[in-house]
DNA sequence: GTACTGGGCCAC
DNA sequence: AAACGTGGCCCAGTAC
């Protein structure tokens, strides 16, 4: 059964289904009365339809409601209007409206787009009949079990965004500032720099000859190093490692500690944890592949550096789980690659790859299998890719043939039914003019560059962005089993475990540790359960890596 | 002052 | 200045 949500002027707008047609109750987003009539409803197990997830979820959840299932209709829209499966559908086929709203912007313009009649104020009827326009196209779908499969992972993905901004990642001001305090000096006044930091730019300075220079100038810099005969094109970390001075050693230790500081450093702390909690903005949908993203805060970047930041609570745990090789057990699957799906069957896919005599070493088989995914085409990636393509033939060829329509500049979908952009104007133009009879030899090789790049770029989107749907299904099946532990009596007494962490193909819970054991089990099972939502039977194993931990530096 | 770009480096 | 995909964020520098 369906529940439309509206908003209008401000107030909500809860619509269940009666009989005689839709029964509306009108409600103050922040009211008591809220929380109560979404809670009672719930008891129905519901489907929420909403416009947007990100506008409405939030004060449910500070209302202390959470719900179990929802279809976020500007998410899906995005999905089902540029799907090549509902191409012909009424949904893709009507001139951009109101629900063409770019994803990353959607959720940052409410007060702007308040004024316009924007996204955040949508009538029941036009709710009700994008909800129906979406309802069709799929139906009417080649794929109508993949798509209605990819539009509820998707949705239920804006729940636990939204659920896990709420309720934050456990973090330690305490442990970071001790760590930040031993690699740098203790907090520095606004403005300046930390003690340690401040010497290694004197040092730099002494060594370059070069007072007053300020290493954050790349161009400055760049000079400094060339006038004291150091041979470089640029300041990239790897080519500075190549040159023979003893600056060099000092400068990457500057910019090693100068970058902690700045992304991730007292400022970054002020900003995104209180009370003991990083509330990170995840971005559903963020990226064109389906990947998330995130607005501020860089939750999908923590350094690896600071991680024991992340503390369990005391009597607390943390569960961090993490897709083995991911990416090739689903590009296993997705091409129906049985040779492939075998070397899946145990915990580690490279290491079989070893075994099975195809390459060398476990190095050599990841970097050829990244090599495959990513279109290397030099160096060892590119030496190793015959024998890839001799053992594994389906597998790399659902690769390449994505990389050769990319550089005609057609479309490739997921295997759920997500399907690439087209590549932008300029594009066509390039291509166009090397097609011209008199067409130069440069422009025909900046024609080729450039096909051969939206190739690569086609080759990945297949796999990232089919990876990124298991991770939703898996992460989906997670939630609804941890919900499920805590309605029972037995657990209710000890805290609810909840989704705390999400990064492409990893997941943490922070859990009572009285609990652990079984949330383990589940984070374990909701992999094999996703596998089969996805792929059906085909003997493809997901293999998860977990550690029950304290703190999230002692994963992996 | 704001908006934008390029270099660089963090994550997967 | 890269080879080999997707991003975010910070800084410096420039245009307006």
């Amino acid at each position: 059964m369906d529940i439309l949500v509206a908003r209008q002027h401000g107030k909500l707008e809860v619509s269940t289904q009666q009989p005689g047609g839709w029964s509306p109750q009108v409600v103050e987003p922040g009211s008591p009365d809220l929380a109560a009539l979404v809670g009672e409803l719930e008891e129905t197990d519901p489907r929420w339809v909403w416009a947007d997830t990100s506008a409405v979820y939030p004060c449910l959840l500070s209302a202390g409601v959470r719900v179990g299932r929802c279809a976020d209709l500007r998410l899906c829209h995005a999905i089902l209007r540029m799907s090549t499966w509902t191409r012909d559908s009424e949904l893709a086929t009507l001139p951009a409206g109101r629900w063409d709203v770019p994803v990353a912007v959607a959720a940052e313009l409410p007060s702007l787009l308040d004024d316009l009649g924007g996204l955040d104020d949508v009538s029941r009827s036009e709710l009700l009949a994008e909800h129906e326009r979406q309802q069709s196209a799929i139906a009417a779908a080649s794929q109508p079990g993949r798509l209605r499969l990819l539009t509820a992972a998707e949705s239920v993905g804006g729940l636990i965004a939204a659920e896990m901004r709420h309720v934050g990642l456990p973090w330690s001001a305490t442990v970071h500032d001790h760590q930040l305090t031993e690699l740098v000096g203790p907090r520095p006044l606004p403005g300046g720099r930390p003690a340690v930091v401040e010497r290694l730019v004197g040092e730099i300075r002494t060594l370059l000859g070069a007072p007053g220079l300020n290493p954050e100038s790349q161009p400055a810099l760049l000079r400094a190093l060339n006038s004291a005969g150091i041979e470089v094109h640029s300041t990239r970390q790897w080519e500075l490692e190549q040159a023979q001075h003893p600056v060099i050693e000092v400068l990457l230790q500057y910019k090693k500690l100068a970058r902690l500081v700045s992304a991730n450093g007292w400022t970054w702390m002020d900003a995104w944890v209180t009370d003991g909690r990083f509330h990170p903005d995840y971005v559903p949908g963020g990226v064109v592949t389906g990947r998330w993203a995130t607005r501020g805060g860089g939750a999908l970047q923590l350094p690896k550096q600071i991680r024991a930041a992340v503390v369990a609570d005391p009597g607390w745990k943390l569960v961090v789980a993490d897709a083995a090789q991911l990416e090739p057990r689903v590009l296993a699957a997705l091409s129906a690659d049985t040779a492939m799906a075998r070397a899946s069957k145990g915990a580690d896919l490279y290491g079989a790859l070893v075994s099975d005599g195809i390459v060398a070493t476990r190095p050599q088989a990841k970097v050829a299998m990244l090599g495959a995914l990513y279109g290397a085409t030099t160096g060892e990636a590119g030496m190793l890719m015959p024998n890839l393509m001799r053992a594994y033939p389906k597998a790399t060829g659902v690769v390449e043939r994505a990389a050769r329509e990319g550089e005609r500049g057609h479309q490739v979908m997921t295997w759920l039914g997500r399907t690439s952009p087209r590549p932008g104007e300029h594009w066509r133009t390039v291509q166009e003019r090397a097609a011209q009879p008199d067409a130069t030899p440069a422009d025909q090789r900046a024609a080729r560059r450039q096909a051969r790049d939206w190739g690569r770029f086609t080759r990945n989107f297949v796999v990232q962005g089919s990876a990124a749907e298991w991770a939703l299904c898996w992460m989906a099946a997670i939630r609804r089993e941890l919900s499920a532990l805590c309605d029972d009596p037995a657990t209710e007494s000890v805290g609810r475990p909840d989704l705390v962490y999400f990064l492409h193909d990893e997941i943490m819970v922070h859990t009572p540790a009285a609990l652990a054991d079984v949330v383990s089990q589940i984070v374990r099972a909701a992999a094999g359960e996703a596998g089969r939502l996805m792929f059906g039977d085909f003997g493809v194993e997901f293999s998860i890596e977990l550690t029950v931990a304290d703190n999230y530096a002692q994963a992996k």
